[in-house]
DNA sequence: TATGAATGAGAGTTCATTCAT
DNA sequence: GATGAATGAACTCTCATTCAT
């Protein structure tokens, strides 16, 4: 039986965490299990992680960074105007939908009331040319002037949504439908 | 203050249990400190309620009455076209915002991955004459062909969301602006 | 629906608990269960019997009085030797196999570390002409001299572990083979 | 009086466990007793025990190994008849005596009606020999045919009651009566 | 007589974290 | 680096008993 080549205890602790978060919750998710699951012991869990609220960050931080590159698939902060923001709306579908666990994690940190306030990124260096170009897009008056939590929960907050509808078996989008809704959002936010 | 002279104990209970659950989550929120701020003894509460669960489900199907009489304040289903769209999305924008606590305690209900299998309520039959206008619309060609679960997501999904970030201080909607908003959501979604 | 003819609310619940009490012994029955299964409230059993202790016990000193008239059916104490020991043994056994409530709740409480120390029930009066005939019997040599409580275990002792096992389902005795073990019996007592 | 150097907590609780349970019974014992008089932690009884069942099914493993072995002290299956009966039956007799903990455990677990169905052994393997030669006995004619639970109860069944009334105090037999007893039991059951 | 809401100590169990090895 | 036995506060839930009505 061979082994799998995890050389790194740390990234198989994150991927057993992610598992268990995935179906069972934070607080469903004793530090012990983790330790079993993975096939290390506790001591080692607390030794690459400060405390379990440390271990559910740093997936925080790694999993927003696997997001952030998901959503610059195809470049799209150089695409003409407006595929640029229906490729960043499919991009952010197709992850959430591709990684069901990272979704519902991403979805239970960011609404948990969780005791330890969670952490607040900065926003990621790669992701900045792609906001540059949405600032002039609404500066140049292609998008109808509001705030940008607005055009997000217009635009990607509804990916969002339905991605989740699609991961808990609620809906079952297809490509062309898919498209027709990216189609729509862009309706909602262009002037 | 004079304490309000509260005759009926299993709603001071579950006005507690909300108080709480809002402000630290499900987990957080122990059992016995919603008796100890109820100012009454553990045991009653589970006379009231048969477990924690139970409570907290009761505490559901209690907000959800509430949030669809509000969803029918001015009575919508027999407002003009479009009115009744945007009728019912700025009635669901301002439940929300004015009930703070209610909206983060279905966020929580709705998406916790809880141990128990959160309830699906029925349709609540005063919803019906609502819902029979919106299968009219789509019948009729005015909303354009979609799941009903995207036409959700692409309207009343986005007023919980930006509702949320409202509550959070994230961003301050006027109503001037709002307005603007559940017009752009309607664009998103006529045909 | 016609209400049974307990007129008596105090046997209604004796009767709830013997049932509640063989099947789940004494900690696995709460007063209040008894109170649901009986159809009356706990006040009312704490108005017949002081606390639960004294309602076992009274259901102990009621048992013990119907076992009693049931050894000295066919008046075994006036039967010619050694017919009267085979009589007692067969009652004794009979009792307990048509009465497996009252034989498991006896076997409970006699044997449970009970914290209230159990009641020890004086020699019933009925029981005395038996007894004086067993006197007789350990005085003239028909049986082995012997403690009394050896001469018990010896034969009645039996009886009532091979109705407990009987009731258990564990073996299932014919009248032939029944009368066969009380010759047994008392091949082992008689000198 | 030195404390023992106790190398396995494990021993310990059951130690503990088991005078606890003799004085006050399953129900009578909480973990949290057991834990103070073994002077550990509750914790760490869950950590060796998956449950206060499992403990006490522990427990009872462990004491049946001693029976078991008690009962063959000086090899009984190969004495002449009928001296190997009546050597388990002092066997018996004498293992109960000496640990009355054990007796009023064994008498208890057997008995309760313990919500968790308790564990029937399997027949350990250094029984089996003792076994097999009482069916040899059977089926040489040199005991009475009956059912092999009604034979239990009138030779091992009466010392094991006879034990019982022994530790409580009620009756004191020195070793002659005991071996009249003995002799009395095979009286019942020899053809 | 009769009710059942109310109490609260105490039960079994969990689990983040520590630390001697 | 690595282990896992050990801790104990905190959790959910139970139930004998009381008492205002």
């Amino acid at each position: 039986m061979v082994k799998p080549l995890i050389a790194d205890k740390r990234a198989t602790i994150l991927n057993t965490a992610l598992d268990l978060i995935a179906e069972h919750g934070f607080q469903g998710t004793p530090v012990s299990l983790v330790a079993k699951n993975s096939d290390v012991s506790i001591g080692i869990i607390y030794h690459y992680f400060a405390s379990k609220d440390e271990l559910i960050h740093a997936l925080y931080r790694q999993i927003k960074l696997e997001l952030n590159q998901a959503l610059l698939q195809g470049a799209p902060h150089i695409l003409p105007w407006p595929e640029h923001l229906k490729r960043v709306w499919l991009n952010a579908y197709h992850y959430y939908v591709a990684h069901p666990k990272q979704t519902i994690f991403l979805e239970q940190y960011e609404n948990s009331p969780y005791q330890i306030s969670w952490e607040t990124l900065e926003v990621a260096d790669n992701l900045k040319p792609l906001l540059e170009r949405l600032q002039n897009d609404f500066a140049s008056g292609l998008i109808k002037p509001m705030p940008f939590e607005v055009f997000y929960e217009l635009s990607l907050g509804v990916a969002v949504s339905l991605a989740r509808r699609q991961i808990a078996g609620n809906i079952n989008l297809d490509e062309v439908l898919l498209h027709e809704i990216a189609e729509s959002c862009f309706q909602a936010v262009k002037n």
